[in-house]
DNA sequence: CATTAACCATACGCCGGAGTATGGTGAACT
DNA sequence: AGTTCACCATACTCCGGCGTATGGTTAATG
Protein backbone atom coordinates (compact mmCIF):
# COMPACT_ATOMS: atom_id res chain seq x y z
CA UNK A 1 0.00 0.00 0.00
CA UNK A 2 1.45 3.21 -0.94
CA UNK A 3 1.74 5.86 1.25
CA UNK A 4 0.78 9.38 -0.41
CA UNK A 5 2.45 11.91 1.32
CA UNK A 6 4.46 10.20 3.99
CA UNK A 7 4.90 12.72 6.72
CA UNK A 8 5.95 16.50 6.47
CA UNK A 9 2.70 16.93 8.20
CA UNK A 10 3.38 20.84 8.39
CA UNK A 11 -0.41 21.45 7.19
CA UNK A 12 -1.87 18.74 8.59
CA UNK A 13 -5.32 20.16 8.62
CA UNK A 14 -6.60 23.67 9.91
CA UNK A 15 -5.94 23.18 13.83
CA UNK A 16 -6.69 19.59 14.60
CA UNK A 17 -4.62 16.44 15.34
CA UNK A 18 -1.16 16.53 15.15
CA UNK A 19 -0.93 13.20 16.39
CA UNK A 20 2.86 12.89 17.94
CA UNK A 21 1.93 10.39 20.30
CA UNK A 22 4.38 7.98 18.98
CA UNK A 23 7.64 9.33 21.20
CA UNK A 24 7.37 6.18 22.98
CA UNK A 25 6.27 3.14 20.90
CA UNK A 26 4.34 1.92 23.45
CA UNK A 27 3.81 -1.74 24.21
CA UNK A 28 0.58 -2.98 23.49
CA UNK A 29 -0.64 -0.20 21.16
CA UNK A 30 -1.40 -0.93 17.52
CA UNK A 31 -4.32 -0.03 18.45
CA UNK A 32 -3.40 3.54 18.48
CA UNK A 33 -5.49 6.57 17.62
CA UNK A 34 -6.39 7.78 14.02
CA UNK A 35 -5.13 11.15 12.15
CA UNK A 36 -6.49 12.95 9.49
CA UNK A 37 -3.86 11.24 7.18
CA UNK A 38 -5.28 8.50 8.06
CA UNK A 39 -8.79 8.88 7.20
CA UNK A 40 -7.78 10.13 3.60
CA UNK A 41 -5.15 7.48 2.94
CA UNK A 42 -8.43 5.37 3.81
CA UNK A 43 -10.35 7.36 1.20
CA UNK A 44 -8.09 7.06 -1.77
CA UNK A 45 -8.30 3.03 -0.68
CA UNK A 46 -11.49 3.23 -1.17
CA UNK A 47 -12.22 5.06 -4.04
CA UNK A 48 -9.38 3.14 -5.87
CA UNK A 49 -11.27 -0.18 -5.27
CA UNK A 50 -14.96 1.06 -5.45
CA UNK A 51 -15.49 4.46 -6.90
CA UNK A 52 -16.08 7.64 -6.06
CA UNK A 53 -19.73 7.26 -5.81
CA UNK A 54 -18.65 4.62 -3.14
CA UNK A 55 -16.91 7.33 -0.83
CA UNK A 56 -19.77 7.43 1.49
CA UNK A 57 -18.68 7.82 5.55
CA UNK A 58 -19.97 5.47 7.26
CA UNK A 59 -18.96 2.46 5.13
CA UNK A 60 -15.71 4.08 5.16
CA UNK A 61 -15.50 3.98 9.08
CA UNK A 62 -16.74 -0.18 9.04
CA UNK A 63 -14.23 -0.55 6.92
CA UNK A 64 -12.05 1.03 9.51
CA UNK A 65 -13.52 -1.04 12.16
CA UNK A 66 -14.63 2.28 13.86
CA UNK A 67 -17.36 4.40 14.12
CA UNK A 68 -18.53 7.90 12.20
CA UNK A 69 -17.65 9.99 15.84
CA UNK A 70 -14.10 9.59 15.09
CA UNK A 71 -14.31 11.16 11.41
CA UNK A 72 -16.48 14.07 12.20
CA UNK A 73 -13.40 15.16 15.15
CA UNK A 74 -11.36 14.71 12.45
CA UNK A 75 -13.24 16.31 9.17
CA UNK A 76 -16.39 18.93 9.13
CA UNK A 77 -17.71 16.85 6.43
CA UNK A 78 -17.55 14.42 3.26
CA UNK A 79 -16.53 17.29 1.55
CA UNK A 80 -13.77 18.24 3.63
CA UNK A 81 -12.31 14.63 3.41
CA UNK A 82 -12.42 14.72 -0.52
CA UNK A 83 -10.64 17.92 -0.65
CA UNK A 84 -7.95 16.97 1.60
CA UNK A 85 -7.96 13.30 -0.10
CA UNK A 86 -7.87 14.73 -3.62
CA UNK A 87 -4.85 17.29 -2.41
CA UNK A 88 -2.90 14.47 -1.54
CA UNK A 89 -3.38 12.23 -4.25
CA UNK A 90 -2.13 15.36 -6.81
CA UNK A 91 0.86 16.01 -4.55
CA UNK A 92 1.69 12.64 -4.73
CA UNK A 93 1.28 12.11 -8.58
CA UNK A 94 2.91 15.59 -9.20
CA UNK A 95 5.59 14.00 -7.09
CA UNK A 96 5.48 10.68 -8.95
CA UNK A 97 5.62 12.23 -12.50
CA UNK A 98 8.91 14.23 -11.83
CA UNK A 99 10.44 11.11 -10.29
CA UNK A 100 10.05 9.20 -12.72
CA UNK A 101 10.53 11.17 -16.21
CA UNK A 102 13.00 13.93 -14.50
CA UNK A 103 15.74 11.08 -14.52
CA UNK A 104 15.69 9.79 -18.03
CA UNK A 105 17.72 11.44 -19.95
CA UNK A 106 17.00 10.74 -23.74
CA UNK A 107 13.84 12.02 -24.50
CA UNK A 108 12.42 9.03 -26.15
CA UNK A 109 13.06 6.92 -23.36
CA UNK A 110 11.22 9.40 -21.32
CA UNK A 111 7.92 8.68 -23.50
CA UNK A 112 8.34 5.29 -23.30
CA UNK A 113 8.61 5.29 -19.52
CA UNK A 114 5.47 7.21 -19.53
CA UNK A 115 3.83 4.22 -20.93
CA UNK A 116 5.06 1.51 -19.22
CA UNK A 117 4.20 3.27 -15.85
CA UNK A 118 1.01 2.45 -16.62
CA UNK A 119 1.60 -1.14 -14.97
CA UNK A 120 3.60 0.19 -12.02
CA UNK A 121 2.23 2.31 -9.19
CA UNK A 122 -1.13 0.42 -9.90
CA UNK A 123 -3.37 2.30 -6.43
CA UNK A 124 -2.04 6.08 -8.19
CA UNK A 125 -3.54 4.93 -11.31
CA UNK A 126 -6.50 2.94 -10.15
CA UNK A 127 -7.46 6.60 -7.97
CA UNK A 128 -6.77 8.22 -11.23
CA UNK A 129 -8.72 6.16 -13.32
CA UNK A 130 -11.89 6.50 -10.87
CA UNK A 131 -11.29 10.39 -10.93
CA UNK A 132 -11.80 10.21 -14.69
CA UNK A 133 -14.94 8.46 -14.26
CA UNK A 134 -15.67 11.29 -11.96
CA UNK A 135 -14.96 14.37 -13.58
CA UNK A 136 -17.90 16.74 -13.88
CA UNK A 137 -17.70 16.48 -10.02
CA UNK A 138 -16.99 20.11 -9.00
CA UNK A 139 -14.22 19.16 -7.08
CA UNK A 140 -12.36 16.72 -8.99
CA UNK A 141 -12.49 18.49 -12.24
CA UNK A 142 -10.32 20.75 -11.54
CA UNK A 143 -7.72 18.52 -10.21
CA UNK A 144 -7.78 16.42 -13.32
CA UNK A 145 -7.45 19.78 -15.40
CA UNK A 146 -4.16 20.13 -13.71
CA UNK A 147 -3.18 17.06 -13.95
CA UNK A 148 -3.78 16.80 -17.70
CA UNK A 149 -1.83 19.93 -17.89
CA UNK A 150 1.34 18.96 -15.84
CA UNK A 151 1.33 15.72 -18.11
CA UNK A 152 0.99 16.77 -21.45
CA UNK A 153 3.39 19.73 -21.26
CA UNK A 154 5.68 17.15 -20.07
CA UNK A 155 5.34 15.21 -23.03
CA UNK A 156 5.52 18.30 -25.18
CA UNK A 157 8.77 19.10 -23.50
CA UNK A 158 10.21 16.13 -24.59
CA UNK A 159 8.85 15.97 -28.29
CA UNK A 160 10.73 19.56 -28.18
CA UNK A 161 13.68 18.28 -27.21
CA UNK A 162 14.12 16.09 -29.98
CA UNK A 163 13.49 18.50 -32.55
CA UNK A 164 9.82 18.97 -32.88
CA UNK A 165 8.14 22.39 -33.74
CA UNK A 166 6.19 23.35 -30.65
CA UNK A 167 2.63 23.61 -32.25
CA UNK A 168 3.11 19.99 -33.49
CA UNK A 169 4.56 19.13 -30.23
CA UNK A 170 1.68 20.32 -28.33
CA UNK A 171 -0.85 18.01 -30.50
CA UNK A 172 1.33 14.73 -30.97
CA UNK A 173 1.48 15.84 -26.75
CA UNK A 174 -2.17 15.44 -26.66
CA UNK A 175 -2.71 13.01 -29.08
CA UNK A 176 -0.50 10.32 -26.91
CA UNK A 177 -1.77 11.47 -23.50
CA UNK A 178 -5.49 10.59 -25.28
CA UNK A 179 -4.17 7.37 -26.08
CA UNK A 180 -3.23 6.80 -22.33
CA UNK A 181 -6.92 7.90 -21.24
CA UNK A 182 -8.71 5.76 -23.36
CA UNK A 183 -6.26 2.69 -22.62
CA UNK A 184 -7.51 3.17 -19.09
CA UNK A 185 -10.72 3.46 -20.02
CA UNK A 186 -10.45 0.30 -21.92
CA UNK A 187 -8.73 -1.43 -18.85
CA UNK A 188 -11.63 -0.81 -16.85
CA UNK A 189 -13.87 -2.35 -19.19
CA UNK A 190 -11.39 -5.50 -19.08
CA UNK A 191 -10.43 -4.98 -23.18
CA UNK A 192 -7.08 -4.48 -23.01
CA UNK A 193 -4.32 -7.58 -22.78
CA UNK A 194 -3.57 -9.14 -19.46
CA UNK A 195 -1.21 -6.16 -19.08
CA UNK A 196 2.14 -8.31 -18.46
CA UNK A 197 1.78 -10.86 -21.83
CA UNK A 198 2.95 -10.93 -25.10
CA UNK A 199 0.26 -10.05 -26.85
CA UNK A 200 0.02 -6.56 -24.36
CA UNK A 201 4.23 -5.63 -25.10
CA UNK A 202 3.26 -6.49 -28.72
CA UNK A 203 0.75 -3.85 -28.25
CA UNK A 204 2.72 -1.33 -26.76
CA UNK A 205 5.68 -1.52 -29.17
CA UNK A 206 2.88 -1.10 -32.24
CA UNK A 207 2.27 2.37 -30.03
CA UNK A 208 5.14 3.42 -29.64
CA UNK A 209 6.28 2.93 -32.96
CA UNK A 210 3.85 4.84 -34.41
CA UNK A 211 3.38 7.80 -32.03
CA UNK A 212 7.46 8.05 -31.16
CA UNK A 213 9.25 9.16 -33.35
CA UNK A 214 12.93 7.83 -34.50
CA UNK B 1 -33.52 15.10 -29.61
CA UNK B 2 -33.42 12.51 -31.44
CA UNK B 3 -35.52 9.36 -31.20
CA UNK B 4 -33.59 6.20 -30.53
CA UNK B 5 -34.91 3.21 -32.29
CA UNK B 6 -38.13 5.55 -33.91
CA UNK B 7 -41.10 2.99 -34.33
CA UNK B 8 -40.43 -0.64 -35.44
CA UNK B 9 -42.06 -1.39 -31.39
CA UNK B 10 -42.98 -4.88 -32.36
CA UNK B 11 -40.74 -5.79 -28.92
CA UNK B 12 -42.37 -3.25 -27.05
CA UNK B 13 -41.89 -4.57 -23.73
CA UNK B 14 -43.08 -8.21 -22.33
CA UNK B 15 -46.98 -7.70 -22.35
CA UNK B 16 -47.80 -3.89 -21.34
CA UNK B 17 -48.54 -0.37 -23.14
CA UNK B 18 -49.09 -0.53 -27.19
CA UNK B 19 -49.82 3.38 -27.18
CA UNK B 20 -51.55 2.86 -30.67
CA UNK B 21 -53.76 5.26 -29.37
CA UNK B 22 -53.38 8.20 -32.10
CA UNK B 23 -55.64 6.64 -35.07
CA UNK B 24 -57.25 9.82 -34.30
CA UNK B 25 -54.76 12.76 -33.43
CA UNK B 26 -57.53 14.05 -31.04
CA UNK B 27 -57.82 18.03 -30.44
CA UNK B 28 -57.17 18.81 -27.21
CA UNK B 29 -55.16 16.42 -26.19
CA UNK B 30 -51.33 17.14 -26.69
CA UNK B 31 -51.45 15.42 -22.82
CA UNK B 32 -51.87 12.15 -24.29
CA UNK B 33 -50.72 8.82 -22.66
CA UNK B 34 -47.18 7.66 -21.97
CA UNK B 35 -45.62 4.46 -23.05
CA UNK B 36 -42.62 2.65 -22.00
CA UNK B 37 -40.28 3.90 -24.85
CA UNK B 38 -41.43 7.66 -23.54
CA UNK B 39 -39.84 6.99 -20.61
CA UNK B 40 -36.47 5.19 -22.10
CA UNK B 41 -36.07 8.10 -24.06
CA UNK B 42 -36.28 10.38 -20.86
CA UNK B 43 -33.53 7.69 -19.52
CA UNK B 44 -31.25 8.39 -21.93
CA UNK B 45 -32.00 12.30 -21.98
CA UNK B 46 -31.11 12.72 -18.25
CA UNK B 47 -28.06 10.06 -18.68
CA UNK B 48 -26.86 12.31 -20.94
CA UNK B 49 -27.10 15.38 -19.05
CA UNK B 50 -26.07 14.10 -15.93
CA UNK B 51 -24.85 11.02 -16.16
CA UNK B 52 -25.81 7.48 -14.31
CA UNK B 53 -26.24 8.18 -11.06
CA UNK B 54 -28.68 10.84 -11.81
CA UNK B 55 -30.90 8.36 -12.93
CA UNK B 56 -33.10 8.62 -10.37
CA UNK B 57 -37.23 7.00 -10.74
CA UNK B 58 -38.90 9.94 -9.22
CA UNK B 59 -36.52 12.84 -10.24
CA UNK B 60 -37.31 11.45 -13.78
CA UNK B 61 -40.63 11.59 -13.30
CA UNK B 62 -41.06 15.06 -11.82
CA UNK B 63 -38.84 16.44 -15.04
CA UNK B 64 -41.60 14.57 -17.27
CA UNK B 65 -44.30 16.19 -15.08
CA UNK B 66 -46.05 13.13 -13.69
CA UNK B 67 -45.25 10.74 -10.71
CA UNK B 68 -44.09 7.78 -10.21
CA UNK B 69 -47.57 5.82 -10.42
CA UNK B 70 -46.94 6.09 -13.80
CA UNK B 71 -43.28 4.37 -13.76
CA UNK B 72 -44.38 1.58 -11.99
CA UNK B 73 -47.06 0.56 -14.16
CA UNK B 74 -44.45 0.31 -17.25
CA UNK B 75 -41.36 -0.71 -15.68
CA UNK B 76 -40.91 -3.41 -12.67
CA UNK B 77 -37.94 -1.33 -11.09
CA UNK B 78 -34.93 0.99 -12.09
CA UNK B 79 -32.79 -1.89 -13.13
CA UNK B 80 -35.61 -3.08 -15.59
CA UNK B 81 -35.69 0.78 -17.24
CA UNK B 82 -31.82 0.97 -17.39
CA UNK B 83 -32.04 -2.38 -18.84
CA UNK B 84 -34.58 -1.69 -21.83
CA UNK B 85 -33.09 2.20 -22.11
CA UNK B 86 -29.34 0.58 -22.83
CA UNK B 87 -31.03 -1.75 -25.56
CA UNK B 88 -32.36 1.12 -27.08
CA UNK B 89 -29.71 3.03 -27.04
CA UNK B 90 -27.26 0.16 -28.34
CA UNK B 91 -29.58 -0.70 -31.08
CA UNK B 92 -29.06 2.74 -32.02
CA UNK B 93 -25.69 3.54 -31.90
CA UNK B 94 -24.89 0.02 -33.98
CA UNK B 95 -27.63 1.18 -36.38
CA UNK B 96 -25.64 4.65 -36.54
CA UNK B 97 -22.23 2.70 -37.24
CA UNK B 98 -22.95 1.17 -40.02
CA UNK B 99 -25.04 3.77 -41.35
CA UNK B 100 -21.86 6.44 -41.26
CA UNK B 101 -19.60 4.13 -42.20
CA UNK B 102 -21.34 1.45 -43.97
CA UNK B 103 -21.42 3.71 -47.28
CA UNK B 104 -18.25 5.20 -47.61
CA UNK B 105 -15.53 3.92 -50.23
CA UNK B 106 -12.28 3.98 -49.36
CA UNK B 107 -11.47 2.99 -46.12
CA UNK B 108 -9.40 6.12 -45.77
CA UNK B 109 -12.12 8.08 -45.83
CA UNK B 110 -14.01 5.87 -43.65
CA UNK B 111 -11.46 5.86 -41.00
CA UNK B 112 -11.48 10.29 -41.39
CA UNK B 113 -15.34 10.05 -40.41
CA UNK B 114 -14.94 7.93 -37.58
CA UNK B 115 -13.30 11.17 -36.14
CA UNK B 116 -15.14 13.45 -37.98
CA UNK B 117 -18.49 12.22 -36.04
CA UNK B 118 -17.57 13.07 -32.85
CA UNK B 119 -19.05 16.44 -33.24
CA UNK B 120 -22.41 15.36 -34.90
CA UNK B 121 -24.82 12.84 -33.14
CA UNK B 122 -24.40 14.85 -29.72
CA UNK B 123 -26.98 13.16 -27.68
CA UNK B 124 -25.46 9.36 -28.71
CA UNK B 125 -21.96 10.65 -27.92
CA UNK B 126 -23.09 12.01 -24.59
CA UNK B 127 -24.94 9.42 -23.62
CA UNK B 128 -21.83 7.13 -24.17
CA UNK B 129 -19.39 9.12 -22.58
CA UNK B 130 -21.37 8.63 -19.57
CA UNK B 131 -21.84 5.13 -19.81
CA UNK B 132 -18.02 5.20 -20.00
CA UNK B 133 -17.96 6.49 -16.87
CA UNK B 134 -19.86 4.01 -15.13
CA UNK B 135 -17.54 1.46 -16.43
CA UNK B 136 -17.76 -1.21 -13.83
CA UNK B 137 -21.51 -1.21 -13.18
CA UNK B 138 -22.98 -4.34 -14.04
CA UNK B 139 -25.66 -3.27 -16.96
CA UNK B 140 -23.12 -1.03 -18.49
CA UNK B 141 -20.37 -2.91 -18.71
CA UNK B 142 -21.39 -5.89 -21.34
CA UNK B 143 -22.79 -2.77 -23.31
CA UNK B 144 -19.68 -0.90 -23.37
CA UNK B 145 -17.58 -4.56 -24.13
CA UNK B 146 -20.21 -5.05 -27.37
CA UNK B 147 -19.49 -1.13 -28.25
CA UNK B 148 -15.91 -1.54 -28.39
CA UNK B 149 -15.87 -4.54 -30.07
CA UNK B 150 -18.13 -3.94 -32.95
CA UNK B 151 -16.01 -0.53 -33.44
CA UNK B 152 -12.93 -1.99 -33.51
CA UNK B 153 -14.07 -4.76 -35.47
CA UNK B 154 -14.93 -1.99 -38.28
CA UNK B 155 -11.60 -0.10 -37.53
CA UNK B 156 -9.78 -3.04 -37.80
CA UNK B 157 -11.71 -3.99 -41.04
CA UNK B 158 -10.59 -0.72 -42.57
CA UNK B 159 -7.01 -0.68 -42.47
CA UNK B 160 -7.37 -4.55 -43.65
CA UNK B 161 -8.94 -3.28 -46.38
CA UNK B 162 -5.61 -0.82 -46.67
CA UNK B 163 -3.58 -4.05 -47.06
CA UNK B 164 -2.08 -3.87 -43.58
CA UNK B 165 -1.52 -7.35 -42.29
CA UNK B 166 -4.16 -8.86 -39.70
CA UNK B 167 -1.89 -8.34 -36.63
CA UNK B 168 -1.18 -4.91 -37.03
CA UNK B 169 -4.80 -3.58 -38.10
CA UNK B 170 -5.70 -4.81 -34.90
CA UNK B 171 -3.18 -3.15 -32.97
CA UNK B 172 -3.80 0.05 -35.23
CA UNK B 173 -7.32 0.04 -34.38
CA UNK B 174 -7.56 -0.73 -31.02
CA UNK B 175 -4.77 2.34 -30.68
CA UNK B 176 -7.75 4.52 -32.60
CA UNK B 177 -10.35 3.54 -30.13
CA UNK B 178 -7.85 4.46 -27.42
CA UNK B 179 -7.26 7.99 -29.16
CA UNK B 180 -11.22 8.56 -29.18
CA UNK B 181 -12.30 7.37 -26.09
CA UNK B 182 -9.31 9.56 -24.34
CA UNK B 183 -10.53 12.53 -26.66
CA UNK B 184 -14.07 12.18 -25.30
CA UNK B 185 -12.38 12.10 -21.74
CA UNK B 186 -10.91 15.36 -22.26
CA UNK B 187 -13.97 16.70 -24.06
CA UNK B 188 -16.13 16.13 -20.80
CA UNK B 189 -13.39 18.05 -18.70
CA UNK B 190 -13.34 20.97 -20.80
CA UNK B 191 -9.37 20.60 -22.55
CA UNK B 192 -10.25 19.79 -25.78
CA UNK B 193 -10.33 22.67 -28.05
CA UNK B 194 -13.68 24.34 -29.06
CA UNK B 195 -14.96 21.37 -31.54
CA UNK B 196 -15.29 23.87 -34.38
CA UNK B 197 -12.62 25.68 -34.22
CA UNK B 198 -9.32 25.83 -36.29
CA UNK B 199 -7.61 24.53 -33.61
CA UNK B 200 -9.75 21.53 -33.42
CA UNK B 201 -9.34 20.95 -37.23
CA UNK B 202 -5.47 21.19 -36.91
CA UNK B 203 -5.20 18.86 -34.50
CA UNK B 204 -7.63 16.44 -36.16
CA UNK B 205 -5.70 17.10 -39.34
CA UNK B 206 -2.53 16.02 -37.13
CA UNK B 207 -3.99 12.55 -35.61
CA UNK B 208 -5.32 11.90 -39.02
CA UNK B 209 -1.74 11.78 -40.59
CA UNK B 210 0.00 10.39 -37.86
CA UNK B 211 -2.34 7.41 -37.27
CA UNK B 212 -3.80 7.00 -40.85
CA UNK B 213 -1.28 5.79 -43.62
CA UNK B 214 -1.08 6.81 -47.44
C1' DC C 1 -74.90 2.53 -19.95
C1' DA C 2 -72.00 -0.27 -17.48
C1' DT C 3 -67.73 -2.49 -17.38
C1' DT C 4 -63.04 -3.11 -18.22
C1' DA C 5 -58.40 -1.89 -18.89
C1' DA C 6 -54.84 1.52 -19.35
C1' DC C 7 -52.81 5.05 -17.10
C1' DC C 8 -51.80 8.15 -13.34
C1' DA C 9 -51.95 10.37 -8.36
C1' DT C 10 -51.54 10.04 -3.35
C1' DA C 11 -49.94 8.20 0.52
C1' DC C 12 -47.48 5.21 2.79
C1' DG C 13 -43.18 2.18 4.84
C1' DC C 14 -38.35 1.09 4.34
C1' DC C 15 -33.53 1.90 4.03
C1' DG C 16 -29.08 4.07 4.05
C1' DG C 17 -26.14 7.91 4.41
C1' DA C 18 -25.32 12.92 6.33
C1' DG C 19 -24.83 15.46 10.32
C1' DT C 20 -25.50 16.55 15.44
C1' DA C 21 -25.40 15.91 20.42
C1' DT C 22 -23.60 14.07 24.05
C1' DG C 23 -21.29 11.12 26.89
C1' DG C 24 -17.22 7.84 27.77
C1' DT C 25 -12.20 6.69 28.13
C1' DG C 26 -7.30 6.81 28.47
C1' DA C 27 -3.03 9.32 28.41
C1' DA C 28 -0.71 13.51 29.74
C1' DC C 29 0.17 17.20 32.27
C1' DT C 30 -0.09 19.91 36.98
C1' DA D 1 -5.04 12.79 42.32
C1' DG D 2 -7.51 15.42 39.49
C1' DT D 3 -8.29 18.00 35.44
C1' DT D 4 -7.76 18.50 30.61
C1' DC D 5 -7.78 17.16 26.00
C1' DA D 6 -7.71 14.09 22.17
C1' DC D 7 -10.31 10.60 20.39
C1' DC D 8 -14.16 7.50 19.85
C1' DA D 9 -19.02 5.35 20.69
C1' DT D 10 -24.05 5.72 20.90
C1' DA D 11 -28.08 7.50 19.84
C1' DC D 12 -30.58 10.27 17.78
C1' DT D 13 -32.86 13.48 13.48
C1' DC D 14 -33.30 14.58 8.66
C1' DC D 15 -33.62 13.71 3.91
C1' DG D 16 -34.17 11.52 -0.48
C1' DG D 17 -34.81 7.66 -3.31
C1' DC D 18 -37.11 2.83 -3.79
C1' DG D 19 -40.92 0.18 -3.99
C1' DT D 20 -46.03 -0.88 -2.67
C1' DA D 21 -50.90 -0.20 -2.11
C1' DT D 22 -54.74 1.61 -3.43
C1' DG D 23 -57.88 4.50 -5.40
C1' DG D 24 -59.17 7.86 -9.22
C1' DT D 25 -59.85 9.05 -14.16
C1' DT D 26 -60.53 8.39 -18.92
C1' DA D 27 -61.39 5.91 -23.27
C1' DA D 28 -62.87 1.99 -25.51
C1' DT D 29 -66.02 -1.65 -25.86
C1' DG D 30 -69.81 -4.94 -25.45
Amino acid sequence: MLDFLPVSNQNEYIGYAVNNTKLKPLVKNERTTLSAADWERAALDLIAEAGMQALAIEPLARRMGITKGSFYWHFSSREALLEQALIRWEEHDSRNLNASLGEIDHPRDRLISFFRRVGKEKLTHEVFSELCSAAGHPQVEPVLERVAERRMAHLSAAFEEMGMQVDKARHQARLIYSVYLGFLQLQKQQQTPSLSSEEFDKYIDHVVDTLIPN
